[in-house]
DNA sequence: CGCCAATAAATTGTGTACTATTTAATTGTG
DNA sequence: CACAATTAAATAGTACACAATTTATTGGCG
């Protein structure tokens, strides 16, 4: 590629990255409006229905999320009443993130997005996991590069 | 991929966008730190190193974001000496955005910046190529199907 | 036991994003 | 020409995101 091709706008890689980010977090929109959700809030249920509670800290490993952003997050989905918090009792620190009934029950309300959001993208599944799969390489190694920071 | 693991995190493909958006612009940071500006106001700077002036109408339009983003950010940009903002002739509807000797000067310093992120990506050119194909296939298809939202 | 470094959340402050609404300028049509 | 529809920005309000700091708790270690 030419020296000057690489300042364009559209051969950055991580405008790409950050504009696809943002459009297809705009078709989830529609579909997570039943919940009456956000898209971060959504994946905040998606760790928790895998495996719930979960301390803060752990969340934010899960979704690379510092309390900054989670404590304010998960205040207002306490409020709503998808979650509850409370404080471990074996250690005070933490402050765990457990599932109401409601949280759970929205897990099956929630069981079509995948499928739904996957009509919208016109990609194979070989073509999807390709994708994945380069994301995740590039996700682990801006996480190393980026440690000392 | 079985029914239950497409509700797992790790297999969300808009995760792996979103959470490796987020990586990555951390790793401008540092680079951008020189300059004292963020990301999305490097990506104004790109866009006005292409062609200046721009309108925010076409501004947004490159970055796809609206004035309600652009606005406030612009006017920090304006604060700071990057920009400059001014009412068309032609239409007075139209702010056009224009850039400051400081600005323009901002170009050289910046030229690096490209070369430098690479590096800390580890993959070859080819792979680079391939990702960013794929990215603006999704990007153009979730703005088609967006669109009537 | 007492103190101190380490850890977990919360808080503070700044900067995006986006929806919806408002204001102002322009265009199209009768 | 009048005037409604359209267009461009700005504004208002909510919700992330993140760096930096603060507060509270815990786990050593002398």
């Amino acid at each position: 590629m030419m020296a000057e091709d690489k300042m364009k706008l559209e051969n950055q890689i991580c405008f790409s990255l950050y504009a696809t980010t943002r459009e297809m977090t705009k078709l989830y929109r529609p579909l997570l409006a039943d919940l009456d959700i956000t898209y971060p809030q959504y994946l905040v249920l998606l760790a928790l229905w895998d495996s719930s509670p979960l301390s803060v800290k752990e969340l934010g490993g899960r979704l690379y999320l510092d309390s900054g952003t989670l404590t304010p997050m998960l205040k207002r989905m306490e409020k709503v009443g998808l979650i509850e918090r409370y404080r471990s009792r074996e250690d005070e620190r933490k402050v765990l993130i457990g599932l109401t009934k409601e949280g759970r029950d929205a897990e099956q309300k929630a069981a079509c997005i995948p499928d739904l959001l996957l009509e919208n993208i016109d990609m194979n599944e070989e073509q999807i996991l390709q994708l994945q799969h380069t994301l995740q390489r590039m996700l682990e190694g801006a996480r190393e590069k980026g440690e000392g920071l």
